[in-house]
RNA sequence: GGAAGUUUAGCUCAGCUGGGAGAGCAUCUGCCUUACAAGCAGAGGGUCAUAGGUUCGAGCCCUAUAACUUCCACCA
């Protein structure tokens, strides 16, 4: 009835048929009515024309491996998936391919059109994406699959601005923000990305009107001079006091504007005497609020000069720069340049500098919507895994300014205010406006949409149906854990919390388990432009994607970066081909066709000694994975697979196995199902490829109950008693390599031991384990030519005088002795200290104990042993 | 300027609430022992960054220092 697995671990044979398999099968969509409790995840919707990266494989890896966890215990699993529709990032890649292509810009389209071709995009590519989450072996239940400008989640973006515009939440105001000139279009301050860059300061001469004399304001950007509507003094300052209120003339252009006083200025900075630029500076901007100055922008939306600029108008800013600095040092008005490092502003899209601008935008004010979400983090109703990212959580979210959500792009929810062309009213309204309330004029919507991160802060609920009370929601809602990186934290989990908090009413996640980047072997973040980019799907085309599941989860701490390598990746195919093999070799052996743990009584010594083995795993395991330790977790269960199961208890059931033992194959069929089982979250294709291969009992792994630990699976002495076997075999081994001792030359082993029973049960063991041709048990040993190996539970004689260099020996064994004593000493004094008996717990001062007996039998064997050789 | 992280074997990294350091790869030795050479058996290799402190006991806790990394803020 068994199928045979093929020679090798080969995973591209079953990886894809097994995927849809599960499908089929409906294992990925939990009954909404099922009655069992809920755990639920949100995917981190990756851009919708995006392709799947490392980051994406590890992020995915990580939720899969909690769902399947949670799914095999028994919980009703959700996990949504679905992806972003990347306001700029998805634009800008459709605007540069119209370019290529047709030689057109989007606004020779038009809006409509334009749009049209984005869906075209989207249509086209969207679905790339999902087909590569599933190569990973995602478990996401597509039956619900979304996007974040699906009819709902629009929905659910009308009805929240609607909301918030009503509770004085969302505001639209002339205010300084992020200008990207390239993408055209506004950004939030968490879009700006800081680079330092070398640059100078241009120190200027502004004529005082009237006199002779000037002042001498220094700046990092001369081109915003044309917008300067004041020099500001602080009124403290001595030096400078004179000064106020004078007036100045701004040259080049013959402007006058005020000298003025303010806090602002630090004393001794500088030159004391700071232009005020309020259109293209957020500090400057205060100040002339503060003063009633006026804002002058300089610049158009694509960073060129405008008419304020005078004869540099239509120069791009940095043109302009080199122009009137050179004209500024012809007039005279240049005093000097002095170099200066600062940091750019740069958009996170195209890295082009951001220009400081004053603007009509619409903003969410920040402060009634931050401190819930501060409140749920500080009193433990959303953790952060780890723990340190709650600092940076909260600090960001102490420290927030409102929140700048309209871009002036095309691509994205269109805001829902309408403003009408004859008396210029303004609603904002979920359903369309076309006539204006007041008048009756015709109304037009706001040629503007929402920041990409207004939708996804609403995806935990907007994805189960909210605004409709659906069932999904009553029960999926919150949801469990939200995995991501820790680049995103105020892109979106922070605006998840507050959003969750204000139109929920609930958090929408009770832990946020963060993780690291994956960085290329040699530490460096993967870019395109670098190239070092490893792609996830060429490495599951090369080892499979159980493989890279493994590489990614293996020695993965919560919230470090870590490496990626070939090196990692082919130790996770070994692991593979390993576990691989062990299956196949158990199956060749099963003449059984269902798999019962025999009873107790019945079972060998190895047999207790495996299970007790395994049922410390499966606690292990659990307790891992409850605390998001994943790396951890799978480093147990494979330390297990290959030496506990592969090295030890494979090759200690071979005769048995061999020998047609039914309790042995039942015995290791059973161990081998449990620990598929437990690998299952990390390695779901071959874990279910094996496990269906067996005789099993449930039609999928991946629907089977999840291995708990049981008391009645507990086997301490016999774990004891295999240590003391082990450690014996281990030691001749040892002892013969040195010697150099052929593998092929068998010996006879004469065991001198108080544990008599315990070795007599495995005496069949050392034939082959230990190269012994004959295992004889004596009372005592006398001929001084054998190599004697000395445990704590025995000693071992091998009569092998021909291979044996007395001197050697006897010098090794004084060296082992030596060593043995140190720890005695070591040992004893710790016993003697009253301080340790006193404090340390009782089971410590025990383990110390029989760790000092151990010793010193060790001892006394060892100086048998030299009393023999002298 | 503020905050966080890292520092453990040649390399990449684990090390749970403090009880005498581990893995993978690499290196060396010997093995095709019929599940696996993507393997087996064995071996070498570490003043756990530095200096103090707490403790009976510190890789782990505290303080300081150094180097590297990252995030946030930003003075024109």
């Amino acid at each position: 009835m068994n199928k045979e697995l093929s020679k090798t671990y080969a995973p591209k044979e079953f990886e894809d048929r097994i995927y849809q398999n599960w499908c089929e099968k409906g294992y990925f969509t939990p009954d909404v009515n099922d009655g069992k409790p809920a755990f639920s995840v949100v995917i981190p919707p990756p851009n919708v024309t995006g392709q799947l990266h490392m980051g994406h494989a590890l992020d995915e890896t990580l939720q899969d491996i909690l769902v399947r966890y949670k799914r095999m215990q028994g919980y009703s699993t959700l996990w949504v998936p679905g992806t972003d529709h990347a306001g700029i990032a998805t634009q800008i890649k459709v605007e540069e391919n119209l370019r290529k292509e047709e030689g057109l810009t989007r606004y020779d389209l038009g809006r409509e059109k334009f749009l049209e071709r984005v869906w075209d995009w989207k249509h086209q590519y969207g679905n790339r994406i999902i087909s590569q989450l599933k190569k990973l072996g995602t478990s996401c239940d597509w039956t619900r699959e979304r996007f974040t400008m699906d009819e709902g989640c629009s929905r659910a973006v009308k009805e929240v601005f609607v909301n918030l515009y009503e509770k004085g939440l969302i505001y639209r105001g002339n205010r300084i923000i992020n200008w990207c000139p390239h993408c055209i279009t506004a950004l939030s301050d968490a879009e700006v990305e800081y680079s330092e860059q070398d640059g100078s300061f241009w120190h200027i001469k502004y004529p005082i009107k009237g006199e002779d004399g000037y002042v001498e304001v220094a700046t990092t950007r001369p081109e915003t001079m044309f917008g300067d509507t004041a020099v500001a003094v602080n009124p403290n300052d001595e030096t400078t006091k004179h000064l106020i209120g004078k007036t100045l003339i701004l040259p080049g252009t013959g402007r006058e504007i005020p000298v003025i006083a303010d806090d602002y200025v630090e004393i001794g900075f500088g030159t004391g005497c700071v232009k005020i630029t309020p259109a293209h500076d957020p500090n400057d901007f205060q100040v002339g609020e503060r003063h009633g100055l006026e804002q002058i922008k300089v610049m158009n939306d694509d960073a060129t000069m405008n008419k304020w600029a005078g004869k540099y108008e239509g120069m791009d800013r940095y043109e302009c720069r080199k122009a009137l600095v050179k004209d500024l040092e012809e007039g005279g008005y240049l005093l000097k340049v002095v170099p200066h490092k600062h940091n750019v502003g740069t958009c996170y899209r195209c890295g082009t500098t951001v220009e400081p601008i004053t603007s009509n935008q619409w903003f969410v004010k920040m402060e009634p919507l931050a401190k819930p979400a501060l409140e749920v983090v500080r009193d433990g109703r959303v953790k952060f895994e780890p723990e340190r990212f709650t600092k940076i959580y909260t600090n960001w979210m102490e420290n927030v300014h409102d929140w700048c959500i309209s871009r002036q792009l095309w691509w994205g929810h269109r805001i829902p205010a309408y403003y009408c062309a004859d008396c210029g009213e303004m609603v904002v309204s979920k359903t369309d406006v076309t006539t204006c309330p007041k008048c009756g004029g015709k109304m037009t919507q706001e040629s503007d949409v929402l920041d990409t991160w207004f939708s996804s802060a609403l995806w935990p609920f907007s994805t189960l149906g909210w605004p409709d009370k659906t069932p999904e929601l009553e029960k999926y809602y919150p949801t469990s854990v939200l995995v991501t990186g820790y680049d995103i934290i105020f892109f979106w989990v922070a605006r998840m919390v507050f959003s969750g908090l204000e139109h929920m009413g609930k958090e929408p996640f009770s832990t946020v388990f963060i993780h690291g980047l994956v960085r290329d072997a040699k530490g460096r973040k993967m870019s395109k432009s670098l190239g070092n980019g490893i792609d996830p799907l060429e490495v599951i085309d090369q080892y499979g994607a159980d493989a890279l599941r493994f590489a990614l989860a293996t020695g993965n701490a919560p919230g470090n970066d870590m490496r990626f390598s070939d090196e990692k990746i082919e130790a996770a195919r070994n692991f593979a081909n390993k576990l691989w093999n062990a299956a196949r070799f158990v199956m060749m052996n099963l003449t059984i066709d269902s798999v019962n743990l025999p009873d107790a009584s019945v079972l060998c010594t190895e047999d207790k000694w495996i299970l007790s083995k395994l049922n410390t795993l499966a606690q292990t395991v659990e307790q891992n994975l409850d605390r998001y330790e994943v790396g951890v977790a799978l480093a147990n269960i494979y330390d297990f697979v290959w030496d506990i199961f592969c090295d030890w208890y494979i090759e200690l059931l071979k005769p048995r196995l061999s020998a047609g033992d039914v309790v042995a194959q039942n015995v290791i069929a059973y161990v081998l199902t449990q620990t598929l089982k437990m690998l299952h979250p990390f390695m779901p294709f071959i874990t279910e490829e094996i496990y269906t291969t067996m005789p099993h009992d449930c039609e999928s792994i991946m629907i089977s109950d999840f291995p708990k630990f049981n008391e009645a699976l507990c086997f301490a002495n016999e774990e004891t008693e295999m240590e003391k076997v082990i450690a014996l075999i281990k030691a001749i081994r040892a002892r013969r390599t040195e010697m150099g001792v052929a593998p092929s030359r068998k010996a006879k082993l004469y065991l001198v031991t108080k544990n008599r029973e315990t070795f007599e049960n495995a005496t069949e063991f050392f034939g082959k384990l230990a190269s012994t041709s004959e295992v004889e048990f004596v009372d005592a040993y006398e001929d001084t030519t054998a190599v004697q190996i000395i445990t704590d539970s025995a000693t071992a004689y091998i009569p092998l005088a021909d291979m044996i260099d007395f001197a050697a020996e006897r010098k090794r064994l004084e060296g082992e002795l030596a060593k043995n004593e140190g720890e005695i000493k070591r040992l004893e004094g710790k016993l003697s200290n009253e301080g340790f008996v006193a404090k340390a717990p009782a089971a410590v001062v025990e383990g110390e104990r029989a760790k000092l007996e151990k010793y010193k039998e060790v001892r006394k064997g060892l100086e048998e042993a030299l009393a023999k050789l002298q």
